[in-house]
DNA sequence: TAGATTGTTAATCGATTAACAATC
DNA sequence: TAGATTGTTAATCGATTAACAATC
């Protein structure tokens, strides 16, 4: 078990996660690291090394088990927990985000949405109700950013003070946070961007 | 400039091109590598080794000149281009993509809505009206997917099937394609589980 | 000219892969 | 037991950073 992990190997766990709970799903009970990095098109080496950093989960001769190791991960990501959320911002993104099925059953409950247009209504809630005693009150532990670039700072300052500390942003736009905030960006045009790149370097068209 | 440009470098065009948008419209002319590091939180030793890739666009003992750089990038990235896309799956997800601004005032028009269920209606076509045809005739040369894990790999098939050779994926699944197809990914929950390791990490409940 | 800052080469750091002894 | 496969150490590869001569 190491202290610190390195990004690249967090950046793999949900990969690995997902993987496993496919073949749970398939009633498979065991793997190699060699099948598993086959599915995931890495190598065999790199498997057995990003696992060893939580300790092995493995038995020599025999491979993983599945159900053991999906288990670990899930705790290792923090999939044993629930998570209180909130979205600012009633565009088709945060709409989106609200009515997803997947994040909740994972233990990701989207509980409100706020915009700051003050448009409320039984659904959005105007951005003022959102404070520091809505937040303790309701245990929101992580704010969803999907406004505009413009309004998006201001969002994230408004969720800090509120007593946010985890933030997952839509907004193409790095925002400042202090140190102690984590900040996870989904840049969708930054993603499209590399598509046409890659695009153009084959002449895909 | 190098045959091969590695994939970190392609990876931070988008956000050197995102600074560079907001500099220009800010009316700002000029930036040194060293400026433009601290807006990325990256070294001014990455800026010019990565803008050294392409040829180098700087002047000594003054910097870059924002709007040739940004035009510059622009090219590289291609989107000097036009894009016709299509995307699959009339969820919140697919509808955000098709309603969102940004992306058209970038070169990218998503140009019809297809959905596996067959509800067809005024916006959104029947699946089995995707043809090779269809795509010929409207210029398309991209497909995203917004449909469930389950349809992913099926809509993948029949946008190859009519000629699409660039893919957007939205599902969260790994979807097999043809050496000559580019693939590019938005799994929103392996961004969400890495969050939550990183929250977990600090203990930032 | 003198100061500033690039482009590039060399050094360092981190991540991936290979190899193999340990062992189920 | 013999074959399979892990966990780990060492080697390689790639990406980042430092340093500095070139030059605007």
């Amino acid at each position: 078990m190491k202290t610190k992990v390195s990004p690249a190997v967090i950046k793999r766990l949900p990969r690995y996660y997902r993987v496993l709970e496919r073949l749970s799903r398939d009633n498979i009970k065991k793997i190699s690291s060699k099948d598993l990095a086959n599915m995931l098109d890495i190598t065999a080496s790199q498997v057995r090394q990003d696992f060893s950093t939580f300790g092995g989960f493995g038995q020599q001769g025999y491979g993983y088990d599945i159900d053991s190791l999906k288990e670990e991960l899930s705790k290792i990501i923090g999939l044993d927990k629930q998570y209180n959320m909130i979205v600012v911002g009633a565009g088709n993104i945060g709409k989106a985000l609200v009515s997803y099925k997947g994040f909740k059953a994972s233990g990701f409950n989207v509980i409100s949405s706020f915009d700051i247009d003050e448009k409320a209504n039984e659904t959005i809630k105007p951005i003022s109700t959102l404070t520091e005693e809505y937040i303790k009150e309701n245990n929101v532990t992580m704010g969803i950013i999907a406004t505009n670039q413009e309004a998006a700072q201001e969002v994230a300052d408004k969720m800090i003070k509120s007593g946010i500390k985890n933030i997952w942003n839509f907004a193409p736009v790095d925002i400042n946070v202090p140190e102690d905030v984590v900040v996870e960006n989904i840049f969708m045009s930054d993603s499209l961007f590399v598509l046409a790149y890659r695009m153009n370097e084959r002449g895909n068209n």
